[in-house]
DNA sequence: CAGCTTGAGTGAACAGCGTTAACTGTTAAC
DNA sequence: GTTAACAGTTAACGCTGTTCACTCAAGCTG
């Protein structure tokens, strides 16, 4: 006999876990409010007992998302030992494109579309967001310690311009102090990371390349060369 | 009295018009076939005498959006009369930029969502699909004559790797014969500008950057000059 | 143990959606 | 002048998210 709230935890995770695989099998389309109930035999109204709207259903399925992808990302740099913080970072980018690729409707739920409502006062406090946080604060925090291990040559200020360099050194503290220049580096490596991962995952790039892997390598090469990491040759 | 294949015509603008209309104000959820026969003034299975589906509707749109942006962008370049390839590379990717910034419900409807099925047999021929190539080709014929003009220096063939110069060697004859590390360049460009947009637009650098713009020209500045072009500093 | 309260779940209903079928006029063509 | 094509309507189907009133069992309290 299990307590009421195990029980409604366990129904709540049953909800998610029916979400996902709609989501899945059929795209972010297919997972509707009734959907839902129906693969749980439920009737629809029961879900509002745990979700006060369609949205916020796939906004917590969002959020479980974003935990799912921050946590395979961090399990891929604690298994495989790798003492390296550049092939580390190396291997967090492809995994980044590996789960995209291997999981495009749910890339396609996190990234694929604008953020909801960016400029609502309670946006920062959704769990969604914060969840995105937290996200980003796995490569946010591999840059800075390679930037502190091994400090890499950053453009000259002529090239950002001082209304960028005035941006960037406000964003300092975010980045455990690095200097502007080398925040600059950072955010064109996480630019051009998920650009070409978008690309790749919504078929962008069909039209010019039909297997995208050898360019994403040679990108993953010059753009860590960027950083000062020593990347091995393609062939 | 106009002939009925003008009225047709006509009637077949407005609810694009409409379409159009529903897109700007209301985003692309907005944009529903009964919706768009209420603007109107019509009952919904009138618009079936004009698309045979809702989803035929929104195709349209889409390559019209495609064709309006493609024409804004052409435009760009003849009107200003620019003699410096260089400058109006600079004026492309600003346009795309600024038109992304101006029109974020159309510019998401374009480029935010996967492609619908890239594998399907008839999908070449679609109107959109075509559109969007016509679109691609404003960047690819503009960069193709910037080479031809001024070749700029490639990386070297052991950053690229064999197979990846195999494949950019197959797409050389859609780029006006460049060799397989100038179309690196190319694609790096194009690819670059794309995930700068999409980001900017969907709000993904809101966290870090209130106002992307500085960031966005030390962007242009530096793969500008990737391809040879010598892009005034910032100040 | 009895009584009351909480909460999960149901059934019926509402408005709106895309879509289809049968039907009515009007308009162009032979 | 008859006929055929065409624009548009009405009614309906099955689907969607959502609300309200209700039932029934579980849990807590006196």
């Amino acid at each position: 006999m299990e307590s009421r709230d195990r029980r409604r935890a366990a129904t709540l995770a049953e909800i998610k876990a029916a979400a996902r695989r709609l989501l899945v099998s059929g795209g972010s389309a297919a997972v509707g409010l009734r959907a839902v109930a129906r693969e749980l035999g439920l009737t629809p109204p029961a879900l509002y007992r745990y979700f006060p709207s369609h949205e916020a259903l796939i906004s917590a399925l969002i959020a479980d998302l974003y935990d799912e992808l921050t946590t395979a990302l961090m399990q891929l740099q604690t298994t495989e030992d790798v003492p390296d913080l550049g092939e580390r970072l190396y291997l967090l980018a492809n995994g980044l494109r590996n789960w995209g690729l291997a999981h495009p409707a749910e890339f396609a739920l996190l990234f694929g579309t604008a953020v909801p409502a960016p400029d609502a006062d309670d946006h920062d406090e959704t769990p969604g967001h914060q969840a995105a946080m937290r996200f980003g604060a796995v490569f946010k925090e591999l840059v800075a310690q390679i930037w502190h291990w091994k400090p890499f040559p950053y453009p000259p200020d002529e090239l950002l311009g001082r209304e960028l360099i005035a941006q960037l050194t406000q964003e300092s503290e975010h980045f455990q102090g690095m200097p502007p220049g080398a925040i600059y580096l950072s955010l064109t490596y996480w630019t051009r990371l998920y650009g070409l991962i978008c690309m790749e995952v919504f078929g962008q790039l069909h039209w010019v390349l039909p297997d995208a892997g050898a360019y994403f390598e040679a990108q993953l090469r010059e753009i860590g060369e960027a950083l000062g990491l020593d990347c091995p040759p393609a062939d």
